[in-house]
DNA sequence: GTAACCTTGACACGATCGTGGTAAGGTTGC
DNA sequence: GCAACCTTACCACGATCGTGTCAAGGTTAC
């Protein structure tokens, strides 16, 4: 056999078997199968869900937000639509009068939507 | 007052004043308070909570999904490390032998342990 | 030829998400 | 000075996620 079966997988990945069908469930890996539909790991598949445990555990995210990820990375439209959202972050800043805040923030907005300004990556720590 | 208040704002928007605080405690809102923490929603944060119930709708995805792409689009070194997993093709290369290949995995995988990992910045305990 | 594997499907269970409600208490408007 | 609003903090509930386990049946290995 050219690769691992899904037990022999599990144990050199560190996933439980159940989980191995559930990240394929999730469209997250796409092992081949033997003709009679055994699924086979090879080494990139078994270097991939090392790396994905890694992943998970490193910026403490969820399979979900993986797929997510790979969607927006991959859907154009999708990741245009969600940065453009993400620039308008109205804030108001320290120095703006209170009742001048209002106006202030509307002409951020046509700045914004006028002069294509570059994203703003405006990382508030947020609990 | 200048802007809306919660209720207001869930009429305009469309959201109820809950589902208004809910986003805000998942941190894709941040509307500024008065000096006795009132809620108070401009037109820039009016229309960002417009344009997100129509992604939602439009893409079929949720809140949660909306603020990992966020942190997936602002946080650079998980969009990297994300990509790279996202392209790495399920394969073995062609000069090592069949009983070697797990060895040679194994290898591979420390080397990316190795050179990988940035420096640890105690900031990745965004918990 | 049988034991040890693989498959899909289902039930279950705690945790979290999305959402509504309610309660206790402070603020605002008139 | 009271009604109508706002705040936070809970409880609840269905849906989904992540995970284990078990059952029924096909396949592989020796």
């Amino acid at each position: 056999m050219e690769g691992l079966t899904i037990n022999e997988a599990a144990e050199t990945t560190g996933w439980s078997p159940r989980m191995l069908r559930y990240i394929e469930s999730a469209g997250l890996i796409e092992p081949p199968r033997t003709p009679k539909g055994y699924r086979i790991f090879g080494p990139g598949e078994l270097q991939r869900l090392r790396t994905l445990r890694e992943l998970l555990a490193r910026f403490d995210c969820a399979l979900s937000d993986v797929a997510f990820a790979r969607r927006y990375a991959s859907d154009s439209e999708l990741r245009a639509a969600l940065e453009h959202w993400f620039e308008r972050r109205p804030e108001r800043p320290e120095g703006v009068a209170s009742d001048d805040w209002l106006t202030w923030e509307q002409r951020k907005h046509e700045r914004l939507l006028a002069t294509d300004t570059p994203p703003r990556l405006t990382e508030t720590t947020a609990a």
